[in-house]
DNA sequence: AAAATCTGTCCTTTCCATAGGACAGGTTTT
DNA sequence: AAAACCTGTCCTATGGAAAGGACAGATTTT
């Protein structure tokens, strides 16, 4: 028999209600350290007095979090918290956000490929006129086997009859971009949260309303127009966006200036 | 009578279940442009058909959109998507994670200061010894009058002993400990998403589990030492992280060299 | 004006989360 | 060995979420 790596399903618990409450609650006291790994969880009787809820609720909570590996419960004696949180996160430096050779496996999946009528942020991102279209390729990432990542790009169909669906699957879009004359030279970036939608929950193994780490870039060519723009979705626990920064002193109230070599 | 500007609560929702799933699947539509501002959604009993529910739980979903001012449903017409999707997020550029002066206001309420031992995670990240004390702050800050962002900021006890409550109620901590002599040097950030606890989604105005951009962030001074550990939880549909990149062409595949003036 | 379509409302029924309690059996401490 | 404590399991009862259908009233289209 062989064994295999714990397969860890990130961001499950209860759907919603005081279950999830709970859930969310000693979620967060472990990984905030409050409850260290090895320490023993008050027990059940104990956690549904303080969060004034019953014991089954309780035992929802934390047969989630032992469902997840981050809590061991042994019957009879009370149940504690593992020492793995789960495998280190990939880590992207800022500078270098999608190269990923950090001895770590990526693959990529496509999951859609069609031309259709640009979303109006799009078409404002991209400076398009009324009636243009994209193509629109939407992209799984997996990190050993686990999906970490859910992209979907959008390019001007000028500029995307340089390459096909085949050549998209192997290679990365800004490679594609620039093998075929595009001089790439700027691209804005926001980042935020959201929750997962059916669709993004589904494609990365996710709890409908996870939250995520999203990523919107928009990047353009030597004249200043759009030719990618990218809305990216990381799965929290498997990503991590890095940067480092060194103080710069201008006598008021002083500012950031990020470093440019490696991250960590 | 006056007209109050619609005091919007983000990521409200049902709480779970299907009604949920209905939510989260409309609001993408919206926010990314499938169903446009203006247009008119299909009917409640497409929509049911569609996601394979009950009418009931449509409403649901859509009395939760109209509720946060999303779409707006005329009796007897359909429901529409309302213009605005409910005002511009803050955004900080990479380069100046803390100056909000963009012709907002922002201010800052102490929710909690005290002295305690730290969490394993911050005592490793600031590489203290064991049985060290650090000053642990909560902060919550408010741009118009709404919370957008919570902090944890921790210090050595020896650093942090230089000011006191009422300095930290006004001015940012950085400020403070330049100030006492501290020549703070560098930074390193890490970027995620994560789900807002039970505490955190009270302070923040804000649904428990609701997604929240995490910034945690470690500061050393020129001998290397941690001065600050920061866990910052920002609400998204008020808070970006924006940043500008230039592309540098190195041979193979290139990377991107951040851009340190005005981002946008 | 008539027909089609849509939201607003009310109804009953089913299913699941939760509360609250009881007891067996394992583990640790005394 | 005994006592205290804990998890594992089973029970009943209740409330809310959801399904599914029906009908009134408003709006739009024909």
């Amino acid at each position: 028999m062989t064994v295999q790596p714990e397969q860890m399903t990130p961001q499950s618990g209860p759907a919603g209600g005081k279950a999830r409450s709970v859930y969310l609650s000693l979620r967060g006291e472990i990984s905030s350290g409050t409850y260290a790994p090895g320490a023993t969880l008050p027990s059940e009787a104990k956690l549904a007095a303080a969060h004034d809820v019953s014991r089954v609720t309780v035992r929802r909570a934390l047969a989630a979090l032992s469902d997840e590996g981050l809590v061991e419960t042994r019957g009879g004696a009370g149940t504690r918290v593992t020492g793995g949180t789960g495998g280190v996160p990939l880590s992207a430096d800022i500078a270098l956000p999608h190269l990923f050779q950090m001895g770590r496996e990526t693959t990529a999946r496509l999951l859609s490929f069609s031309y259709v009528a640009p979303p109006a942020p799009v078409a404002a991102a991209l400076d398009l006129p009324a009636g243009a279209r994209v193509q629109r390729a939407t992209r799984i990432r997996l990190s050993e086997g686990r999906p970490f990542s859910h992209l979907t790009t959008y390019v001007p169909e000028e500029i995307s009859s340089h390459y096909d669906e085949t050549d998209l699957a192997q290679s990365p879009l800004l490679q594609l971009l620039e093998r075929s004359g595009t001089r790439i030279e700027a691209a804005a970036q926001s980042v935020t949260a959201t929750a997962a939608t059916p669709d993004v929950a589904e494609a990365l193994g996710v709890t409908l309303g996870a939250p995520l780490l999203s990523l919107t870039r928009t990047v353009r060519d030597a004249g200043g127009r759009g030719v990618e723009y990218l809305s990216a979705l990381y799965v929290p626990e498997l990503f991590r966006l890095d940067m480092t920064l060194s103080r710069v002193r201008d006598g008021g109230e002083g500012h950031w200036r990020p470093v440019i070599g490696e991250g960590a």
